[in-house]
DNA sequence: AGCACGCCGACT
DNA sequence: GTCGGCGTGCTC
């Protein structure tokens, strides 16, 4: 009686780590219920919508038991069998509950139960008729003579949002003119209009840009990962460009993933301005519809070039042909909350599955791959010129050590930039700490204003006469008296970036100066002008955050100034120094070009640190060798394996609690290989008003640590504990905070 | 997560 | 006497 595979399995959006048995619908047609395919479900006392993941003959459960699925919402499978398969892949590896996986890769409006159909655009066009008709006839229908005469300038028929220019009713005018027969309503899919402006062509490559084109063209239609690592201004995006144009060719897709900071419309119009098809964009702007379409345009095919940041990483392709991940050691390709999957990772994962090849770009890799290069698990693609044939920036030492200074800028610095300025040249300065001053403290007692939430001192604003806490976003107003000690002199400690610009406006009155951090451009718009008074010339001193070392190039800037680099060289956290350095060469990458080298400074109270003295030497590959030897010796990361579970709860000690009892259940289980450090306090224990702890699991054996964490990390929700606590597993986690 | 069931405190 | 607190159990 029983017929085989007809036990539905089911991923549900719920936080467990199991998939749900069903049965099909009584009615149900089973030719349509492919893995893939979107199912509302009864689920506990409620209903949801999840996604077939396969058919099996068998359940565990008892028959009794099976529920049968209210209905089928798709025909044809909503997610393509290759992202449920990197989805799983995804969901295994990072050890997070499957249905929550799957809801990630899905649109919004496609978890929601939309329809996974193109909404066909409506427009309306003028009839034959309606053209050749007498606008005197309209004399006396002034809303007919309107939208008659805006038709008329769209030839191809007009939607909605032109004649919404129109003033008045011209929903009625456009009725009357249907009824004339003067105008028909279309219904149109979407089509990709092509770009008007002509493609531009490519440019010459050199030598090493040529060879990178040739070997990444040569692995199309099977898997490679490139490491493509080239300099700031090497000529990585005319490589991207022109390997795509030959994967546009064959008639495939190609996948482009960058980081967040890095998706500007500067961007997308370097490569909308080279092909004449257009640039199927996925960014944080889009409403729910428009970023169904456009997931149904790359998975139909009729989008070809499709960039995004790291949730694209899912987007299902019709003819893929390439990936690539720009700014592979940008942290942003990592979630860094619920599902937290690499996107980077997950693209050479992609590839391997799809057998295309996946090019990972930077000027400064992560050691990651530096390490996956040299054992040749990546092809190293080497860009080592500036194109264009221009010079390397020089780095330069400024010894702070007993130098007089004003207000964190040295007397060096300041005349240094005083000859630039003179030759009518621009300075960039680079302080990652926004705000005034980091800390406010009282001159006669010591008293530091902290934030009541968070283990940190508030960050003084100047303009918004607030302290604002960086980590949790409180503010308060500036305490006029030191609430210890009852004292009136409270002094600002420190230089935040509104504190320099203060000090070099008094140092340079003449010389307008751009402030770019996050407090700066945070109204809409604002960054754009900032940068284009930049670039203008009208600014000629910028000083910022990392917001100006990502991404944008002023080829007038010929002096960086590096202010702050000592933090850097003693992190707490292990990746601190790689961060610094990639930071330093990434802000030195925004000066110069080729008549005009950029010289960098960098303002130091350590100038005998070895790190320094290799970032002076400014080849990245040596310095990142020598950060991968340190690794090494400490067996961290690349050359260990990690995993990081945290938690954290209003209550100080439930946070310990947990990790304790989670440490003790995995005693029971083979921890051969592993290592467990903590629980510990996390490095700022309260956050937000919660307590934080964490328990890292190392091992060099990835085998073993992932064999763990698969029978560990279900067995968690079941601790009494984990109710009163919020806890999240971090597989390779970037930072330790 | 969401939801319901269940057993103890301060209220109309 | 009840309304409602959150501890506990369950989801095919």
């Amino acid at each position: 009686m029983s017929s085989p595979s007809n036990i539905l399995r089911i991923a549900v959006p719920t936080p467990l780590y199991r998939i749900f048995d069903y049965l099909p619908h009584s009615t149900q047609n089973m030719d349509t219920l492919e893995p893939g395919v979107r199912v509302r479900v009864p689920f506990g006392r409620t209903k949801s919508i999840g996604v077939l993941v396969e058919l099996a003959e068998t359940s565990d459960i008892e028959h009794g038991r099976l529920k049968p699925i209210l209905e089928c919402l798709d025909e044809h499978p909503a997610l393509p069998q290759d992202i449920l398969e990197l989805v799983s892949w995804a969901s295994n590896y990072y050890h997070y509950p499957i249905g929550e996986a799957i809801n990630t890769a899905l649109p919004a409006a496609l978890r929601k139960g939309l329809p996974d159909k193109s909404k066909p655009v409506i427009s309306w066009c003028l009839t034959p008729e309606g053209k050749s008709a007498d606008q005197k006839d309209l004399k006396r229908a002034p809303r007919q003579a309107a939208v008659h005469i805006c038709l008329q300038q769209y030839p191809e028929g007009a939607k909605s949002e032109q004649l919404q220019q129109l003033p008045g009713d011209w929903r009625g005018g456009l009725q009357a003119l249907i009824k004339r027969g003067w105008v028909v309503k279309q219904e149109t899919n979407m089509t990709p209009q092509t770009a008007e402006s002509q493609a531009q062509p490519h440019l010459q490559l050199n030598s090493y840009q040529q060879e990178a084109v040739d070997n990444i063209s040569a692995a199309l239609g099977s898997f490679q990962a490139f490491l493509l690592h080239g300099v700031t201004g090497s000529g990585k995006t005319e490589v991207y460009l022109q390997v795509i144009d030959a994967v546009l060719g064959a008639g495939q897709q190609v996948l482009v993933l960058v980081p967040e900071i890095g998706l500007t419309p500067q961007l997308v119009q370097r490569f909308q301005q080279r092909f004449q098809i257009p640039i199927t964009v996925f960014h944080s702007g889009l409403s729910d519809s428009e970023r169904l379409e456009a997931w149904l345009a790359a998975r139909n095919g009729s989008a070809s070039i499709i960039l995004g940041t790291r949730s694209a990483i899912f987007t299902p392709l019709k003819n893929p042909g390439l990936i690539i991940v720009d700014e592979e050691h940008d942290v942003s390709l990592k979630q860094q909350d619920g599902f937290r999957y690499s996107a980077r990772d997950l693209a050479v994962m992609r590839g391997r599955f799809l057998q295309v090849p996946v090019v990972l770009g930077s000027a400064t890799p992560s050691l990651e791959s530096m390490h996956n290069a040299a054992e040749s698990r990546y092809q190293l693609l080497g860009l080592p010129d500036r194109a264009g044939d221009a010079c390397h920036a020089s780095i330069e030492l400024l010894d702070m050590r007993a130098q007089p200074m004003d207000e964190g800028l040295s007397h060096k610095l300041l005349q240094r930039m005083q000859q630039h300025l003179d030759q009518g040249s621009q300075v960039l300065l680079f302080l990652n700490r926004r705000g005034y001053a980091p800390v406010l403290m009282c001159h006669e007692c010591g008293w530091t204003a902290g934030c009541d939430r968070c283990d940190t001192h508030m960050t003084l604003h100047k303009q918004r006469n607030r302290l604002c806490c960086h980590h949790c976003g409180a503010d308060r107003v500036i305490e006029k008296t030191c609430p210890n000690c009852t004292n009136e002199e409270l002094k600002p400690i420190g230089q935040g970036t509104q504190r320099t610009e203060q000090a070099l406006q008094q140092h340079f009155p003449d010389i307008t100066i751009s402030r770019i951090d996050r407090d700066s451009t945070r109204r809409k718009g604002s960054m754009e002008s900032m940068l284009e008074d930049a670039l203008s010339g009208k600014s000629q001193i910028l000083i910022g955050t990392q917001l100006l070392a990502k991404g944008h190039h002023f080829p007038n800037v010929t002096m960086v100034g590096i202010l702050d680099t000592d933090q850097g060289l003693f992190s707490a956290d292990f990746r601190g120094t790689e961060r610094m350095v990639q930071l330093a060469l990434q802000v030195a990458g925004r000066a110069g070009r080729a008549e005009k080298p950029g010289q960098v400074l960098i303002q130091t109270h350590h100038p005998d640190h070895p790190l320094l003295g290799m970032l002076s030497g400014q080849d990245y590959s040596h310095i990142s060798d020598g950060l991968l030897q340190e690794r090494k010796q400490a067996c961290l990361p690349p050359f260990s394996n990690l995993a990081l579970l945290r938690a954290e709860a209003a209550d100080y000690s439930m946070p310990h609690q947990f990790l304790q009892h989670a440490k003790e259940m995995a005693a029971h289980l083979d921890i051969q290989y592993i290592e467990f450090m903590g629980p510990v306090p996390a490095p700022m224990e309260r956050r937000a008003g919660r307590y934080r702890a964490q328990l890292l699991l190392q091992s060099e054996n990835r085998p073993a640590l992932h064999r763990l964490l698969k029978q560990w990390t279900p067995s968690l929700e079941k601790i009494k504990s984990a109710r009163k606590v919020r806890w999240s597993l971090d597989v390779d986690p970037l930072d330790m905070f």
